[in-house]
DNA sequence: TAAACTGTACCGTTCGTTCGGTATAATGTC
DNA sequence: GACATTATACCGAACGAACGGTACAGTTTA
């Protein structure tokens, strides 16, 4: 059974349950596998799940997310595109996302540097999409923030009130949003 | 010595930690109190130092925030004062936002009833100043959602981004976004 | 048979919590 | 004023449970 089979689901655990609160016991449960299991996949425990399971998010994003990005169609049309995605992997809302809760606790030391720079890759090529379209350098940078910080804050608000529509509503009116005062 | 003394403190240990990372060897150390003296104070255990947390912060927001919503002057001048305070009270950024954290973890359960409640009151009142100010209660309301999503949003970007200007940024923006298309 | 995998028992550490007790200052009693 | 009592604040030491992690023998699989 090769080891990215419990990706997920380590994914769905480390999302909502934070590090500190992921615990071995409840990785164990969740996964079916006993203790000597998980560190015959993971030797390095606990960090090196994460680790797997950020790599497993660096590569999903960049066979979907990107792609869309860098298709054919006017800005408008990829970003709808990645928001699409993107409900998908936040499960249109009912998911928080992992890389806001790695800043949090014991893990923030461990994780944050990758953490910065998946924001800030994320962020460039948002910012790209617009630049290409017409915008200047400075602004699409500000819009391409205001792209995550509109993912994550709808995330921990659909949390919150326990309603992922919000997502879904911030997620569908965002495309636009970025593209406003825009010729193309 | 009033238990209030030790509450920003454990304001700042729970928002930066979150619940299962702010440990009560942490907190003996912040406060600078023995574990048995926590006790004394807060015979409830975390639970009771999370909701006396709470229980300053909505005092705090009655006393600033929403004063500062029913004052003098335009939806504009309402909406400014009140992100002023905001900035203060999340540190220009620089702190994460405690209901944000308390939705991860063990502390889901215990708490999330008593966050949502607090989601909703905020968004509600700043809804009561766009219809105050002429606008249709759903617009209202979807606008109220919005500043929820940028605040908590914004604060995760810049702990992620380690750059509390993001937070500044878009709090500096805010109120105009919240005021757009609207006569008064 | 060799390698991959797993169950069980265990390690030292840290968790939240509790107990017994001390120091100090205020309060009541004569 | 002298003394006993009480309330408050605090702490060292220890508790059982759970933590992350390891050692190893046994089982499955190719």
């Amino acid at each position: 059974m090769p080891k990215d089979t419990y990706i997920p689901c380590l994914l769905q655990l480390f999302r909502q349950y934070g590090y500190d609160g992921a615990t071995l016991a409840r990785i164990s449960e969740a996964t079916g596998l006993g203790k000597a299991s998980l560190y015959h996949h993971f030797p390095g425990g606990k960090d090196e799940m994460v680790q797997a399971v950020m790599d497993y998010l660096e590569r999903w994003l960049a066979e979907n997310v990107l792609p869309s990005l860098q298709g054919n169609g006017t800005a408008l049309e990829k970003l709808q595109r990645m928001c699409d995605r993107l409900s998908e992997l936040y499960e249109a809302g009912r998911q928080p996302c992992m890389s806001a809760t790695l800043l949090l606790g014991s893990a923030r030391d461990l994780f944050h540097a990758r953490v910065q720079a998946r924001y800030c890759a994320w962020i460039n090529s948002v910012a790209q999409v617009l630049v290409d379209a017409g915008l200047n350098s400075t602004t699409a940078q500000q819009r391409g923030e205001d792209m995550v910080i509109t993912i994550q804050g709808s995330l921990i608000v659909a949390q919150g009130l326990d309603n992922p529509d919000i997502f879904q509503r911030s997620l569908q009116q965002l495309p636009q949003q970025l593209c406003r005062n825009l010729a193309t």
